[in-house]
DNA sequence: GATGAATGAGTGTTCATTCAT
DNA sequence: GATGAATGAACACTCATTCAT
């Protein structure tokens, strides 16, 4: 019964069907409300079956344990904005693509506030194991483009899976500065991070002596 | 009884204070390996205390609770890292600053690798809220040396803090880089960090059609 | 879920409703007699839940803590004591009722020894707070007998309050000495109370100089 | 070495021995006021410790455990109250020594506030076994006035012993009154009492249709 | 005699998970 | 399918007591 799967979408099924699917999307919706507010240790599942209206014994119809509803929350939140973005990169030329991947990214980002600090809530062991899965497809997708780049050369001397876990902690800190502050708009945070990475630092800034 | 505080190492005490002082340093130390074996939440105090070889109760006569080990593992392990680090860059010139405590905190990251990776644990809301300490404290660091740049005008058009933040991600993905491979060097890591904040990426890879 | 209210009884509830009640009432009577034998510091949840034949977490869901079977206990017993009690005196006329509520009062404490026995267990700093509750609503009880009494003129010269607070010691005493002996009867209990109360002692043996 | 008998008083000793016998009732001090304001069960050692300005294996230089000292303090503070009374007491005729008895048993009381609502502490099961103690050493005190009054046949129709406890339950309450309020004074609070034991209460208020 | 660091058994409480209805 | 009462393993924390110095 655990249908932990990605969802089955809206085809054309009975009303039982279409009650399962609302339950459980109720259940996701509490669990990210409350993963949001609580962080994944201290959500209780009571708590997220409180918020969404149902039975405890409910939850276990629908997702196999706690961490299975932070697995789906995390792969299906990282579909979705993956699918959102990638579809307003994909008809733009590929050397507009980062450009407007970052753009996109804090523009999506916003909109699912909640969702993206759990995603980024743990980039450490103190953090749930699960949590490493949307930092590596954060990273994974940044890479994509970089490869790029990088076949026709113009990474030379950059380890570029390295580089594109840099750029995912930009975006993370980016996520993670909307936590405690209410500005600067998505569009505003994407120019600062590309104005970063268009430029760096002033040289003057970083001179070594043997450099 | 609870002597949080950063000890005064090994001045003119009685043994009595010695042995305390040793015991306390062994349970900070059990509690580094632990923390970073299992992250905060699932380490139990017990295995804390079997690892430092002493008593469950003598735990509780160095550390009020759970937190403040996780507490005073940041505040007194960030206090020493930055106090190394600062020392190796102050009496150099102020604009080989950033790039020596760059070098420098890799090399002392590399050595310090457990530390790290529990103060970096977790940026969100699913992880300790102790460990905010640690990003805001390595942001403050950073923050200085921009600063100094800022006021000569060099980074107009940065939100300062914000970027101090965007840095902070850079070094703490190289850290955590570390928990999953086992090179670059840390002066390699620095030399990859330096290049990225030096040159940024090649133009060609972040056009905007309206730039 | 912690329903500490009193029970609205056996009304047409469901079956869950009805097990969960039943439950309770296990609970409750494991409690009264485990606190009876050990003392309320002495009694471990543990030893009430095994007493109970349930799981030592079915504890919490039917009490917030320790405490709160504690007074749970103490409300619903002086409750049902008052109710059973009043009633009995209730249609007699006003002169009879403070000697038939004090036969009434050890009736009734006869037959729920071990419960009184919480009650009055303890009547300063060492014990329990909440059993200054039960000392309270006894004296209380007296109190709206006395009063009456009172605006006849018939005491004067008595401070009210502390006069019903004697009498409360007499009858915790009688409770008592229940513990250590199992004579006398109800009854005759109540006979000694009020052969005091209506004689005192003879006036040789409280001869004052000054008097 | 422990000593748990009775004080050694302040015969012709060695500074060693005095300087003992001054850490004693240190801690003899410290522990009535910490379990006059904690009560038994709450009670630390080491806050007596702390209080009484001694290392915490000092304590159990003098007494065995615990428990000890509450006897310790029940057995001398009654002791020494018995002695004070009781020679208050003892110089006057028979018939009127039971009003002299209350009324100096309310004024050393007044003065012992502290050590006197610790051993009245606990009444039932609730409280440390021990403070029965107390509870029974008053009753026997007052049996000794009450038996020469039976022996003369002045009591006939009382359980003497069961009478004692109720007298005892009396004074009791007289104490523990004083731990809500202020007044009366320990002679008017002696007033009241003996204002009962004379007159009892007025013979309308005590009906009984068969008596 | 005095000290106080160390001990560890004991307990209250939480919460993910199960299952009879 | 949905429910929520029941479960019990797991854990943080306390504190009386010991003993090396």
């Amino acid at each position: 019964m655990n249908d932990d799967s990605v969802i089955s979408a809206g085809e054309t099924q009975g009303r039982g069907a279409r009650r399962r699917a609302r339950t459980r999307a109720d259940l996701l919706a509490a669990a990210r409300t409350v993963f949001a507010a609580r962080g994944y240790h201290e959500a209780s599942i009571a708590e997220i079956t409180e918020l969404a209206d149902v039975g405890v014994g409910t939850f276990y119809l629908h997702f196999r344990d706690k961490e299975a509803v932070l697995t789906t929350l995390i792969e299906e939140g990282l579909r979705e904005m993956m699918e959102q973005v990638t579809a307003a990169v994909a008809q733009r030329p590929p050397e507009q693509r980062l450009a407007l991947f970052i753009r996109a990214f804090f523009q999506h980002a916003a909109a699912r506030r909640d969702l993206l600090q759990i995603l980024l809530s743990g980039t450490g062991p103190g953090a749930h194991p699960q949590t490493f899965l949307a930092q590596a497809r954060m990273a994974e997708g940044l890479t994509r483009y970089l490869e790029t780049a990088n076949a026709q050369g113009l990474l030379a001397g950059y380890n570029v899976p390295l580089l594109a876990r840099f750029i995912a902690g930009i975006l993370s800190q980016g996520i993670l500065w909307w936590s405690e502050h209410d500005e600067p708009t998505p569009d505003a945070m994407a120019g600062q991070v590309l104005r970063l990475l268009r430029q760096g630092l002033p040289a003057q800034l970083l001179i070594e002596e043997n450099t």
